[in-house]
DNA sequence: CTCTTTGCTATTAAATTAATAGCAAAGAGT
DNA sequence: ACTCTTTGCTATTAATTTAATAGCAAAGAG
């Protein structure tokens, strides 16, 4: 089964494991939050449909990253195929803002670049 | 300059730039949020501070970050040293209720594992 | 002038991610 | 039953990232 960074033992930034260091680690993967952001704002998918969304993901690391975030319990198989579990929505819901926080990003940085 | 996911321009997860997958695509890299988390909730530093704060990262690796982040204008160099800016501190506080989810996902880890 | 601290760079190795092909299983249609 | 799709992957090889370690030049302290 997938290793996953695991609160309570060594992860990247903590040696003890600190649960939002872990999380950092498990999400700071490649297409790990863009993974699990598409499943919340399209719904569940198969994976196909998943690696569609993603425009550009190989299967390979879209296996990789779905094993990962279904270990990690964020994410898991329904009738409908793959879906965010409640904690894995109550994450995106929880970065939400950063939607809006990025568009203002981008514009500070195309008035700043001119 | 460092080079990072730019809004507009093609990046992981959005051919068309999607400013959302571009910040997810920045702050999706090893040690990227950890870095600036580290710098909100303990306050400007030194790059050697920082460091320690991150307990293992390489001189190397914190050093692209940086650059990265500073080229994307979420963090800045001030008299203090490395300190995000308001930009940089604003992303950190939308993401801050991670914490606390970080904490209940460790729970309901721990209680679905044994 | 020496000793520290700081902010890195260089080098080499290991791990991760990407690109591409393709296959076995399940279902749909005929 | 047979063919055609769709689905969920795996395999392989290559490219890119990240890590580990050493060390150095510049700035400040004493």
């Amino acid at each position: 089964m997938a290793n996953f960074p695991h609160p309570g033992k060594p992860v990247r930034g903590s040696e003890s494991g600190n649960p939002i260091m872990a999380l950092f680690d498990l999400l700071g993967r490649r297409w790990a939050m863009g993974v699990l952001w598409q499943l919340c704002s399209g719904g569940p998918c198969t994976f196909r449909e998943l690696q569609n969304r993603c425009e550009s993901i190989s299967p390979a690391v879209l296996n990789s990253r779905l094993s990962e975030l279904r270990a990690a319990r964020l994410v898991e198989r329904g009738g409908d195929g793959y879906q965010p579990t409640e904690l894995g929505e109550q994450i995106i819901a929880a970065i939400h803002p950063l939607k809006a926080l990025s568009e203002q990003w981008s514009k500070d940085l195309n008035s700043a670049e001119d």
